[in-house]
DNA sequence: CGGTTATTTGACCGACTTCAACTGCAGTGG
DNA sequence: CCACTGCAGTTGAAGTCGGTCAAATAACCG
Protein backbone atom coordinates (compact mmCIF):
# COMPACT_ATOMS: atom_id res chain seq x y z
CA UNK A 1 0.00 0.00 0.00
CA UNK A 2 3.19 2.15 -0.29
CA UNK A 3 4.70 2.44 -2.68
CA UNK A 4 6.47 5.74 -2.64
CA UNK A 5 7.17 8.04 -5.65
CA UNK A 6 8.46 11.00 -7.19
CA UNK A 7 10.21 12.61 -4.15
CA UNK A 8 9.68 16.17 -4.02
CA UNK A 9 12.26 19.19 -5.11
CA UNK A 10 11.40 18.50 -8.72
CA UNK A 11 9.63 21.88 -9.63
CA UNK A 12 9.53 22.36 -13.30
CA UNK A 13 9.57 26.07 -14.46
CA UNK A 14 7.15 25.95 -17.30
CA UNK A 15 5.20 28.02 -19.42
CA UNK A 16 2.12 29.46 -17.42
CA UNK A 17 -0.92 27.63 -16.57
CA UNK A 18 -3.40 28.63 -19.22
CA UNK A 19 -6.93 30.07 -17.42
CA UNK A 20 -10.05 32.30 -18.05
CA UNK A 21 -9.95 34.09 -14.65
CA UNK A 22 -8.06 33.04 -11.79
CA UNK A 23 -11.01 32.96 -9.29
CA UNK A 24 -12.39 29.80 -11.51
CA UNK A 25 -9.71 27.45 -10.30
CA UNK A 26 -9.89 24.97 -7.23
CA UNK A 27 -7.50 26.78 -5.30
CA UNK A 28 -9.05 30.39 -5.99
CA UNK A 29 -12.44 29.25 -4.93
CA UNK A 30 -10.96 27.66 -1.90
CA UNK A 31 -8.75 30.78 -0.72
CA UNK A 32 -11.54 32.67 -1.69
CA UNK A 33 -13.80 31.39 0.51
CA UNK A 34 -12.22 32.82 3.68
CA UNK A 35 -9.93 35.64 2.76
CA UNK A 36 -11.04 38.58 0.74
CA UNK A 37 -8.17 37.45 -2.19
CA UNK A 38 -7.56 38.90 -5.77
CA UNK A 39 -7.53 36.96 -8.91
CA UNK A 40 -4.06 38.74 -9.35
CA UNK A 41 -2.81 36.92 -6.27
CA UNK A 42 -4.12 33.64 -6.83
CA UNK A 43 -2.19 33.59 -10.06
CA UNK A 44 0.83 34.66 -8.16
CA UNK A 45 0.40 31.34 -6.46
CA UNK A 46 -0.43 29.18 -9.20
CA UNK A 47 1.94 30.61 -11.06
CA UNK A 48 4.61 29.84 -8.40
CA UNK A 49 3.49 26.38 -8.20
CA UNK A 50 3.72 25.23 -11.85
CA UNK A 51 2.63 22.81 -13.49
CA UNK A 52 0.93 19.96 -11.18
CA UNK A 53 2.57 16.51 -10.38
CA UNK A 54 0.57 13.13 -10.50
CA UNK A 55 0.42 10.34 -7.84
CA UNK A 56 -1.13 7.32 -7.85
CA UNK A 57 -3.26 6.32 -5.64
CA UNK A 58 -1.95 4.91 -2.62
CA UNK A 59 1.12 6.75 -3.23
CA UNK A 60 2.78 8.93 0.16
CA UNK A 61 2.97 12.65 -1.29
CA UNK A 62 5.10 13.40 1.64
CA UNK A 63 6.59 10.64 4.18
CA UNK A 64 7.09 11.06 8.29
CA UNK A 65 10.74 12.23 8.54
CA UNK A 66 10.90 13.62 5.44
CA UNK A 67 11.96 17.42 5.56
CA UNK A 68 9.26 20.25 4.65
CA UNK A 69 10.77 22.71 2.16
CA UNK A 70 7.72 23.02 0.15
CA UNK A 71 3.75 23.96 0.27
CA UNK A 72 1.44 21.42 -1.18
CA UNK A 73 -1.81 22.54 -3.07
CA UNK A 74 -4.55 20.06 -4.01
CA UNK A 75 -5.76 20.60 -7.38
CA UNK A 76 -7.82 17.04 -7.99
CA UNK A 77 -7.88 14.00 -6.17
CA UNK A 78 -8.52 12.85 -2.38
CA UNK A 79 -5.81 13.21 -0.18
CA UNK A 80 -5.05 12.11 3.52
CA UNK A 81 -2.69 13.54 6.57
CA UNK A 82 -2.15 10.08 8.53
CA UNK A 83 0.46 8.81 11.04
CA UNK A 84 1.36 4.96 11.08
CA UNK A 85 2.30 3.71 14.31
CA UNK A 86 5.10 1.16 14.83
CA UNK A 87 2.55 -2.19 14.98
CA UNK A 88 1.20 -1.08 11.70
CA UNK A 89 -2.23 0.94 13.05
CA UNK A 90 -2.92 3.82 11.23
CA UNK A 91 -4.83 7.21 11.60
CA UNK A 92 -6.39 9.14 9.66
CA UNK A 93 -6.21 12.84 10.90
CA UNK A 94 -7.50 14.97 8.01
CA UNK A 95 -8.66 14.81 4.55
CA UNK A 96 -7.34 16.94 1.82
CA UNK A 97 -9.48 17.85 -0.38
CA UNK A 98 -9.05 20.25 -3.99
CA UNK A 99 -8.57 23.32 -3.26
CA UNK A 100 -6.69 23.15 -0.18
CA UNK A 101 -3.39 24.42 0.65
CA UNK A 102 -0.86 22.74 3.33
CA UNK A 103 2.19 23.16 4.76
CA UNK A 104 2.67 26.57 3.45
CA UNK A 105 4.66 27.37 7.21
CA UNK A 106 5.84 23.84 8.08
CA UNK A 107 9.47 23.84 6.61
CA UNK A 108 9.91 26.22 10.27
CA UNK A 109 9.36 22.99 11.77
CA UNK A 110 12.09 21.02 9.92
CA UNK A 111 11.65 17.33 9.67
CA UNK A 112 7.53 16.23 9.08
CA UNK A 113 6.35 14.06 11.61
CA UNK A 114 3.36 12.91 9.80
CA UNK A 115 2.84 11.73 6.01
CA UNK A 116 0.02 13.04 3.25
CA UNK A 117 -1.07 9.87 1.63
CA UNK A 118 -2.84 9.82 -1.99
CA UNK A 119 -6.28 8.19 -1.65
CA UNK A 120 -7.23 8.34 -5.37
CA UNK A 121 -5.12 9.53 -8.01
CA UNK A 122 -4.22 13.03 -7.14
CA UNK A 123 -2.70 16.38 -9.02
CA UNK A 124 -1.00 18.53 -7.09
CA UNK A 125 1.11 22.16 -7.11
CA UNK A 126 4.36 22.33 -5.30
CA UNK A 127 5.65 26.20 -4.10
CA UNK A 128 8.53 26.72 -2.22
CA UNK A 129 8.35 27.77 0.88
CA UNK A 130 11.19 30.25 0.57
CA UNK A 131 9.50 31.73 -2.24
CA UNK A 132 6.37 32.15 -1.07
CA UNK A 133 7.62 34.03 2.12
CA UNK A 134 9.28 36.45 -0.27
CA UNK A 135 6.08 36.45 -2.41
CA UNK A 136 3.90 36.94 0.83
CA UNK A 137 5.43 40.45 1.53
CA UNK A 138 4.22 41.63 -1.39
CA UNK A 139 1.08 40.41 -1.45
CA UNK A 140 -0.31 40.59 1.90
CA UNK A 141 -3.84 39.06 1.13
CA UNK A 142 -1.86 35.98 -0.52
CA UNK A 143 0.21 35.72 2.76
CA UNK A 144 -3.10 36.03 4.90
CA UNK A 145 -4.98 33.38 2.97
CA UNK A 146 -2.31 30.36 3.55
CA UNK A 147 -1.85 31.37 7.17
CA UNK A 148 -5.67 31.44 7.71
CA UNK A 149 -6.05 27.39 6.00
CA UNK A 150 -3.63 26.85 8.12
CA UNK A 151 -5.68 27.84 11.00
CA UNK A 152 -8.72 26.51 9.49
CA UNK A 153 -6.71 23.22 9.20
CA UNK A 154 -5.54 23.54 12.97
CA UNK A 155 -9.64 23.56 13.78
CA UNK A 156 -10.10 20.82 12.33
CA UNK A 157 -7.51 18.64 13.71
CA UNK A 158 -9.49 19.93 16.96
CA UNK A 159 -12.80 18.90 16.06
CA UNK A 160 -11.12 15.46 14.82
CA UNK A 161 -9.99 14.67 18.31
CA UNK A 162 -13.63 15.52 19.83
CA UNK A 163 -15.12 12.90 16.77
CA UNK A 164 -12.32 10.33 17.90
CA UNK A 165 -12.58 10.47 21.73
CA UNK A 166 -15.77 12.03 22.67
CA UNK A 167 -18.26 10.56 20.07
CA UNK A 168 -20.31 7.02 19.44
CA UNK A 169 -18.68 5.86 16.11
CA UNK A 170 -22.77 6.51 14.42
CA UNK A 171 -22.17 9.95 15.58
CA UNK A 172 -18.49 10.83 14.57
CA UNK A 173 -18.76 9.02 11.13
CA UNK A 174 -22.10 10.99 10.58
CA UNK A 175 -20.00 14.07 11.73
CA UNK A 176 -17.14 12.90 9.55
CA UNK A 177 -20.09 13.23 6.51
CA UNK A 178 -20.99 16.37 7.41
CA UNK A 179 -17.96 17.92 7.08
CA UNK A 180 -16.78 16.55 3.90
CA UNK A 181 -19.96 17.74 2.47
CA UNK A 182 -19.58 21.28 3.91
CA UNK A 183 -15.89 21.42 2.88
CA UNK A 184 -16.89 19.87 -0.78
CA UNK A 185 -19.97 22.71 -1.08
CA UNK A 186 -17.04 25.42 -0.52
CA UNK A 187 -15.19 24.50 -3.69
CA UNK A 188 -17.93 23.18 -5.86
CA UNK A 189 -17.43 19.73 -5.89
CA UNK A 190 -20.54 17.40 -5.77
CA UNK A 191 -23.32 19.38 -7.86
CA UNK A 192 -26.68 18.17 -7.80
CA UNK A 193 -26.03 16.50 -5.01
CA UNK A 194 -23.90 13.46 -6.01
CA UNK A 195 -20.66 14.47 -3.89
CA UNK A 196 -17.62 11.75 -5.30
CA UNK A 197 -16.81 9.53 -1.99
CA UNK A 198 -13.47 7.74 -2.54
CA UNK A 199 -12.80 6.21 0.99
CA UNK A 200 -12.97 3.00 1.56
CA UNK A 201 -14.45 1.67 4.46
CA UNK A 202 -11.00 1.12 5.88
CA UNK A 203 -10.16 4.30 5.26
CA UNK A 204 -13.06 5.77 7.17
CA UNK A 205 -12.38 3.64 9.98
CA UNK A 206 -8.76 4.77 10.05
CA UNK A 207 -10.04 8.29 10.53
CA UNK A 208 -12.32 7.49 13.08
CA UNK A 209 -10.04 5.11 15.10
CA UNK A 210 -12.12 2.03 15.04
CA UNK A 211 -11.42 -1.22 12.77
CA UNK A 212 -13.09 -1.66 9.43
CA UNK A 213 -14.79 -4.31 10.81
CA UNK A 214 -16.91 -2.14 13.28
CA UNK A 215 -17.02 0.53 10.78
CA UNK A 216 -18.82 -1.93 8.33
CA UNK A 217 -21.67 -2.44 11.24
CA UNK A 218 -21.99 1.17 12.21
CA UNK A 219 -22.45 2.26 8.40
CA UNK A 220 -25.05 -0.49 8.06
CA UNK A 221 -26.94 1.41 10.99
CA UNK A 222 -26.07 4.51 9.17
CA UNK A 223 -27.82 3.75 6.21
CA UNK A 224 -30.19 2.13 8.25
CA UNK A 225 -31.63 5.94 9.25
CA UNK A 226 -32.25 7.31 5.94
CA UNK A 227 -30.29 9.60 6.38
CA UNK A 228 -27.58 9.16 3.76
CA UNK A 229 -26.95 7.16 0.36
CA UNK A 230 -23.40 5.57 0.60
CA UNK A 231 -22.42 3.59 -2.30
CA UNK A 232 -20.19 3.13 -5.22
CA UNK A 233 -17.97 5.63 -4.54
CA UNK A 234 -20.92 7.96 -4.29
CA UNK A 235 -22.39 10.01 -1.10
CA UNK A 236 -25.99 11.48 -1.71
CA UNK A 237 -27.38 13.34 1.27
CA UNK A 238 -31.20 11.88 1.76
CA UNK A 239 -31.59 13.77 4.62
CA UNK A 240 -29.63 16.99 6.05
CA UNK A 241 -31.34 18.11 8.78
CA UNK A 242 -31.22 14.95 10.44
CA UNK A 243 -28.13 14.24 9.30
CA UNK A 244 -26.54 17.07 11.29
CA UNK A 245 -28.61 16.34 14.71
CA UNK A 246 -27.39 12.93 14.02
CA UNK A 247 -23.85 14.10 14.41
CA UNK A 248 -24.65 17.06 16.86
CA UNK A 249 -22.84 19.12 14.02
CA UNK A 250 -22.07 22.59 14.42
CA UNK A 251 -20.33 24.24 11.69
CA UNK A 252 -18.05 26.70 13.99
CA UNK A 253 -15.17 25.05 13.74
CA UNK A 254 -14.72 25.14 9.57
CA UNK A 255 -14.94 28.85 9.59
CA UNK A 256 -16.42 29.08 6.06
CA UNK A 257 -17.13 33.20 7.09
CA UNK A 258 -15.03 35.80 5.80
CA UNK A 259 -15.90 38.26 9.17
CA UNK A 260 -12.73 37.85 10.53
CA UNK A 261 -10.76 41.00 11.99
CA UNK B 1 7.49 43.11 34.06
CA UNK B 2 6.79 40.32 34.97
CA UNK B 3 7.73 37.67 37.73
CA UNK B 4 8.70 35.25 38.71
CA UNK B 5 8.31 31.97 37.00
CA UNK B 6 6.63 29.29 39.00
CA UNK B 7 5.97 25.74 38.74
CA UNK B 8 2.40 25.41 38.34
CA UNK B 9 0.33 23.55 40.63
CA UNK B 10 -0.72 24.98 44.45
CA UNK B 11 2.81 25.77 45.95
CA UNK B 12 3.96 28.42 48.14
CA UNK B 13 4.33 31.70 46.50
CA UNK B 14 8.31 31.77 46.18
CA UNK B 15 10.47 35.25 46.84
CA UNK B 16 11.20 36.76 43.23
CA UNK B 17 13.35 35.99 41.22
CA UNK B 18 16.11 38.60 39.82
CA UNK B 19 16.26 38.65 36.26
CA UNK B 20 19.17 39.59 34.39
CA UNK B 21 17.83 39.07 30.75
CA UNK B 22 14.80 38.58 29.55
CA UNK B 23 15.72 34.96 28.42
CA UNK B 24 15.50 33.74 31.99
CA UNK B 25 11.59 34.02 31.87
CA UNK B 26 9.64 31.14 31.19
CA UNK B 27 8.61 33.15 27.72
CA UNK B 28 11.90 33.60 27.09
CA UNK B 29 12.87 30.08 27.92
CA UNK B 30 10.25 28.81 25.76
CA UNK B 31 10.56 30.60 22.57
CA UNK B 32 14.59 30.59 22.76
CA UNK B 33 14.13 26.54 23.06
CA UNK B 34 12.99 26.88 19.38
CA UNK B 35 13.98 29.80 17.74
CA UNK B 36 17.23 31.94 18.10
CA UNK B 37 15.77 34.97 19.36
CA UNK B 38 16.96 37.99 21.16
CA UNK B 39 16.13 38.83 25.00
CA UNK B 40 15.40 42.16 23.54
CA UNK B 41 12.93 40.49 21.61
CA UNK B 42 11.41 38.47 24.07
CA UNK B 43 11.20 41.82 26.09
CA UNK B 44 9.31 43.71 23.79
CA UNK B 45 7.01 40.67 23.52
CA UNK B 46 6.79 40.98 27.39
CA UNK B 47 6.61 44.60 27.52
CA UNK B 48 3.63 44.22 24.94
CA UNK B 49 1.90 41.98 27.24
CA UNK B 50 1.98 44.19 30.05
CA UNK B 51 1.03 43.35 33.82
CA UNK B 52 -0.52 39.44 33.68
CA UNK B 53 -3.97 39.07 34.42
CA UNK B 54 -5.00 35.92 37.54
CA UNK B 55 -7.33 33.77 37.21
CA UNK B 56 -8.72 31.43 39.43
CA UNK B 57 -8.31 27.26 39.07
CA UNK B 58 -11.49 25.97 37.10
CA UNK B 59 -12.01 29.91 35.34
CA UNK B 60 -12.58 30.00 31.70
CA UNK B 61 -10.20 32.07 30.34
CA UNK B 62 -11.75 32.54 27.23
CA UNK B 63 -14.96 31.25 25.80
CA UNK B 64 -16.19 28.99 22.49
CA UNK B 65 -18.00 32.44 20.71
CA UNK B 66 -15.78 34.40 21.50
CA UNK B 67 -14.01 36.68 19.59
CA UNK B 68 -10.39 36.18 19.57
CA UNK B 69 -8.84 39.23 19.33
CA UNK B 70 -5.10 38.63 21.56
CA UNK B 71 -2.53 36.13 22.07
CA UNK B 72 -2.47 34.96 25.11
CA UNK B 73 1.68 34.06 27.04
CA UNK B 74 0.86 31.35 30.17
CA UNK B 75 3.04 32.58 32.60
CA UNK B 76 2.44 30.57 35.58
CA UNK B 77 -0.32 27.61 36.18
CA UNK B 78 -1.57 24.81 34.09
CA UNK B 79 -4.52 25.47 32.01
CA UNK B 80 -6.04 23.89 28.69
CA UNK B 81 -8.10 23.93 25.15
CA UNK B 82 -10.96 22.10 25.56
CA UNK B 83 -14.21 22.02 23.97
CA UNK B 84 -17.76 20.62 25.22
CA UNK B 85 -20.45 19.14 23.56
CA UNK B 86 -24.18 20.10 24.06
CA UNK B 87 -24.51 16.63 26.76
CA UNK B 88 -21.91 17.90 28.81
CA UNK B 89 -18.92 15.42 27.60
CA UNK B 90 -15.74 17.37 27.57
CA UNK B 91 -12.83 16.72 25.28
CA UNK B 92 -9.24 18.54 26.47
CA UNK B 93 -7.16 19.48 23.53
CA UNK B 94 -4.23 20.18 24.59
CA UNK B 95 -2.73 21.61 27.91
CA UNK B 96 -1.34 24.88 28.62
CA UNK B 97 1.97 25.04 30.62
CA UNK B 98 4.08 27.93 31.82
CA UNK B 99 5.78 29.67 28.59
CA UNK B 100 3.41 28.77 25.86
CA UNK B 101 1.94 31.57 23.77
CA UNK B 102 -1.09 30.58 22.18
CA UNK B 103 -3.80 32.34 19.17
CA UNK B 104 -1.28 34.91 18.79
CA UNK B 105 -2.62 34.78 14.74
CA UNK B 106 -5.93 32.73 16.11
CA UNK B 107 -7.76 36.51 15.19
CA UNK B 108 -7.88 35.57 11.37
CA UNK B 109 -10.29 33.02 12.12
CA UNK B 110 -13.11 35.41 14.08
CA UNK B 111 -14.82 33.54 16.63
CA UNK B 112 -12.95 30.67 18.58
CA UNK B 113 -14.75 27.06 18.33
CA UNK B 114 -12.64 26.08 21.78
CA UNK B 115 -12.29 27.10 25.10
CA UNK B 116 -9.36 28.11 27.56
CA UNK B 117 -10.15 26.94 30.92
CA UNK B 118 -7.50 27.64 34.16
CA UNK B 119 -7.22 23.99 35.55
CA UNK B 120 -4.80 25.54 38.58
CA UNK B 121 -4.84 29.44 39.27
CA UNK B 122 -2.91 31.01 36.13
CA UNK B 123 -1.10 33.96 35.76
CA UNK B 124 -1.67 34.74 32.09
CA UNK B 125 -0.41 37.41 29.90
CA UNK B 126 -2.25 39.45 26.56
CA UNK B 127 -0.86 41.05 23.76
CA UNK B 128 -3.36 42.08 21.04
CA UNK B 129 -3.36 40.97 17.94
CA UNK B 130 -3.05 44.00 15.72
CA UNK B 131 0.19 45.18 18.01
CA UNK B 132 1.60 42.00 17.68
CA UNK B 133 1.30 41.98 13.88
CA UNK B 134 2.94 45.26 13.25
CA UNK B 135 5.66 44.81 15.73
CA UNK B 136 6.28 41.44 14.01
CA UNK B 137 7.70 43.67 10.53
CA UNK B 138 10.55 44.98 12.82
CA UNK B 139 11.39 41.74 15.10
CA UNK B 140 11.20 39.08 12.19
CA UNK B 141 12.50 36.38 14.69
CA UNK B 142 10.06 37.15 17.27
CA UNK B 143 7.32 36.65 14.63
CA UNK B 144 9.05 33.34 13.60
CA UNK B 145 9.20 32.29 17.15
CA UNK B 146 5.02 32.52 17.26
CA UNK B 147 4.58 30.84 14.32
CA UNK B 148 6.70 28.31 15.24
CA UNK B 149 4.46 27.85 18.34
CA UNK B 150 1.59 27.80 16.42
CA UNK B 151 2.90 25.10 14.32
CA UNK B 152 4.37 22.95 17.53
CA UNK B 153 0.84 23.50 19.03
CA UNK B 154 -1.01 21.70 15.51
CA UNK B 155 1.73 18.73 15.67
CA UNK B 156 0.54 18.22 19.32
CA UNK B 157 -2.67 18.21 17.96
CA UNK B 158 -1.94 15.86 15.44
CA UNK B 159 -0.42 13.56 18.18
CA UNK B 160 -3.25 13.79 20.43
CA UNK B 161 -5.53 12.33 17.36
CA UNK B 162 -3.31 9.21 17.91
CA UNK B 163 -3.40 9.22 21.30
CA UNK B 164 -7.03 9.39 21.77
CA UNK B 165 -8.38 7.00 18.37
CA UNK B 166 -5.27 4.49 18.31
CA UNK B 167 -3.81 3.66 21.47
CA UNK B 168 -4.63 1.69 24.50
CA UNK B 169 -5.58 3.87 27.52
CA UNK B 170 -2.23 2.32 29.44
CA UNK B 171 -0.64 3.80 26.43
CA UNK B 172 -2.04 6.99 26.44
CA UNK B 173 -1.73 7.98 29.63
CA UNK B 174 1.89 6.99 29.53
CA UNK B 175 2.35 8.84 26.32
CA UNK B 176 0.70 12.16 27.91
CA UNK B 177 2.89 11.84 30.98
CA UNK B 178 6.59 11.31 28.63
CA UNK B 179 4.84 14.40 26.58
CA UNK B 180 4.19 16.93 29.74
CA UNK B 181 7.80 15.79 31.44
CA UNK B 182 9.39 16.77 27.90
CA UNK B 183 7.42 20.39 28.00
CA UNK B 184 8.53 20.79 31.54
CA UNK B 185 11.75 19.98 30.99
CA UNK B 186 12.03 22.33 28.26
CA UNK B 187 11.41 25.15 30.42
CA UNK B 188 12.71 24.46 33.57
CA UNK B 189 9.97 23.41 35.31
CA UNK B 190 10.54 20.30 37.55
CA UNK B 191 13.99 20.63 39.23
CA UNK B 192 15.20 17.53 41.11
CA UNK B 193 12.87 15.01 39.03
CA UNK B 194 9.57 16.30 41.39
CA UNK B 195 7.22 17.34 38.41
CA UNK B 196 4.38 19.62 39.32
CA UNK B 197 1.27 17.68 38.08
CA UNK B 198 -2.02 19.41 38.89
CA UNK B 199 -4.09 17.25 36.42
CA UNK B 200 -7.12 15.49 38.09
CA UNK B 201 -7.88 12.24 37.30
CA UNK B 202 -11.01 13.61 36.03
CA UNK B 203 -8.85 15.84 33.82
CA UNK B 204 -6.60 12.95 32.41
CA UNK B 205 -9.51 11.10 31.32
CA UNK B 206 -11.07 14.15 29.37
CA UNK B 207 -7.46 14.43 27.70
CA UNK B 208 -7.34 10.59 26.78
CA UNK B 209 -11.44 10.69 25.67
CA UNK B 210 -12.21 7.84 29.06
CA UNK B 211 -14.29 8.11 32.24
CA UNK B 212 -12.69 8.99 34.76
CA UNK B 213 -13.28 5.53 36.64
CA UNK B 214 -11.64 4.18 34.11
CA UNK B 215 -8.92 6.41 34.40
CA UNK B 216 -8.36 5.31 38.03
CA UNK B 217 -8.34 1.34 37.17
CA UNK B 218 -5.67 2.36 34.51
CA UNK B 219 -3.48 4.31 36.49
CA UNK B 220 -3.15 1.92 39.41
CA UNK B 221 -1.68 -0.24 36.17
CA UNK B 222 0.43 2.08 35.27
CA UNK B 223 1.41 2.85 38.78
CA UNK B 224 1.77 -1.07 38.98
CA UNK B 225 4.10 -1.00 36.34
CA UNK B 226 6.55 0.85 38.23
CA UNK B 227 8.15 3.79 35.92
CA UNK B 228 6.48 6.42 37.34
CA UNK B 229 5.11 7.75 40.93
CA UNK B 230 1.78 10.01 40.55
CA UNK B 231 0.58 11.46 43.42
CA UNK B 232 -0.12 14.42 45.96
CA UNK B 233 0.22 16.62 42.48
CA UNK B 234 3.86 15.44 41.88
CA UNK B 235 4.97 13.58 38.95
CA UNK B 236 8.32 11.37 39.75
CA UNK B 237 9.46 9.52 36.83
CA UNK B 238 11.42 6.09 38.04
CA UNK B 239 11.87 4.37 34.77
CA UNK B 240 12.03 6.75 32.36
CA UNK B 241 13.06 4.64 29.50
CA UNK B 242 10.84 1.66 30.19
CA UNK B 243 8.13 4.45 30.29
CA UNK B 244 9.03 5.92 26.64
CA UNK B 245 8.72 1.80 25.73
CA UNK B 246 5.54 1.20 26.92
CA UNK B 247 3.91 4.48 25.24
CA UNK B 248 5.87 3.78 22.32
CA UNK B 249 6.97 7.34 22.87
CA UNK B 250 9.10 9.21 19.55
CA UNK B 251 9.50 12.49 20.62
CA UNK B 252 10.01 13.97 17.02
CA UNK B 253 6.36 15.99 16.73
CA UNK B 254 7.57 18.16 19.78
CA UNK B 255 10.16 19.68 17.03
CA UNK B 256 12.50 20.40 20.25
CA UNK B 257 15.59 21.05 17.86
CA UNK B 258 16.42 24.71 16.71
CA UNK B 259 17.50 22.80 13.10
CA UNK B 260 14.60 24.48 11.22
CA UNK B 261 15.34 26.22 7.64
C1' DC C 1 -16.00 20.58 61.93
C1' DG C 2 -19.44 19.76 58.02
C1' DG C 3 -19.91 19.98 53.13
C1' DT C 4 -17.96 19.52 48.85
C1' DT C 5 -14.85 17.40 45.63
C1' DA C 6 -11.51 13.71 44.24
C1' DT C 7 -10.42 8.98 44.36
C1' DT C 8 -11.37 4.16 44.75
C1' DT C 9 -13.84 -0.18 44.32
C1' DG C 10 -17.56 -3.61 42.82
C1' DA C 11 -20.94 -5.52 39.69
C1' DC C 12 -22.91 -5.48 35.39
C1' DC C 13 -23.54 -4.33 30.60
C1' DG C 14 -22.67 -2.64 25.99
C1' DA C 15 -19.37 -1.10 22.49
C1' DC C 16 -15.76 -2.49 20.07
C1' DT C 17 -12.08 -5.95 18.76
C1' DT C 18 -10.40 -10.27 17.18
C1' DC C 19 -10.44 -14.23 14.48
C1' DA C 20 -12.40 -16.38 10.75
C1' DA C 21 -14.99 -17.24 6.84
C1' DC C 22 -17.49 -15.96 2.74
C1' DT C 23 -19.23 -12.81 -1.03
C1' DG C 24 -18.84 -9.85 -5.04
C1' DC C 25 -16.15 -7.55 -8.19
C1' DA C 26 -12.35 -6.09 -11.22
C1' DG C 27 -8.17 -7.19 -13.42
C1' DT C 28 -4.99 -10.33 -15.61
C1' DG C 29 -3.29 -13.89 -18.05
C1' DG C 30 -3.87 -18.46 -20.13
C1' DC D 1 -13.93 -17.60 -22.24
C1' DC D 2 -12.66 -18.90 -17.73
C1' DA D 3 -9.37 -19.70 -13.84
C1' DC D 4 -6.75 -17.14 -10.76
C1' DT D 5 -5.69 -13.37 -7.91
C1' DG D 6 -6.43 -9.53 -4.89
C1' DC D 7 -9.15 -6.29 -2.71
C1' DA D 8 -13.32 -4.21 -0.63
C1' DG D 9 -17.13 -5.35 1.70
C1' DT D 10 -20.10 -8.33 4.68
C1' DT D 11 -21.34 -11.46 8.35
C1' DG D 12 -20.87 -14.50 12.63
C1' DA D 13 -19.14 -15.92 17.25
C1' DA D 14 -16.49 -15.07 21.15
C1' DG D 15 -13.88 -12.27 24.04
C1' DT D 16 -12.01 -7.79 25.96
C1' DC D 17 -12.02 -3.04 26.91
C1' DG D 18 -14.27 0.58 28.54
C1' DG D 19 -18.91 2.60 30.17
C1' DT D 20 -22.68 2.93 33.57
C1' DC D 21 -24.68 2.73 38.03
C1' DA D 22 -23.90 2.73 42.74
C1' DA D 23 -21.56 3.42 46.84
C1' DA D 24 -17.80 3.80 50.01
C1' DT D 25 -13.57 6.15 51.38
C1' DA D 26 -10.26 9.94 51.34
C1' DA D 27 -8.76 14.56 50.73
C1' DC D 28 -9.69 19.30 50.69
C1' DC D 29 -11.92 23.98 52.19
C1' DG D 30 -14.14 27.37 54.43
Amino acid sequence: MTDVQEPFGRRPALPPVQRTSAAETVIGRKLASHTEISPADIAVLEDLAGEPATFKPGAMIAASGDRVDQATLMIEGLACRSKILADGRRQILSLLLPGDVIDAHASLLGERDDNIEALTACRIGRASQGALTAIGLAHPRLAEALLREALIEGAIWREWVINVGRRSTLEALAHLICELKLRMDIVGIGAGGDYPFALTQEDMADALGVTAIHLNRVLKMLRATGTVDLQAKTLKIRDWPRLLALAHFSDGYLHRDRSAA
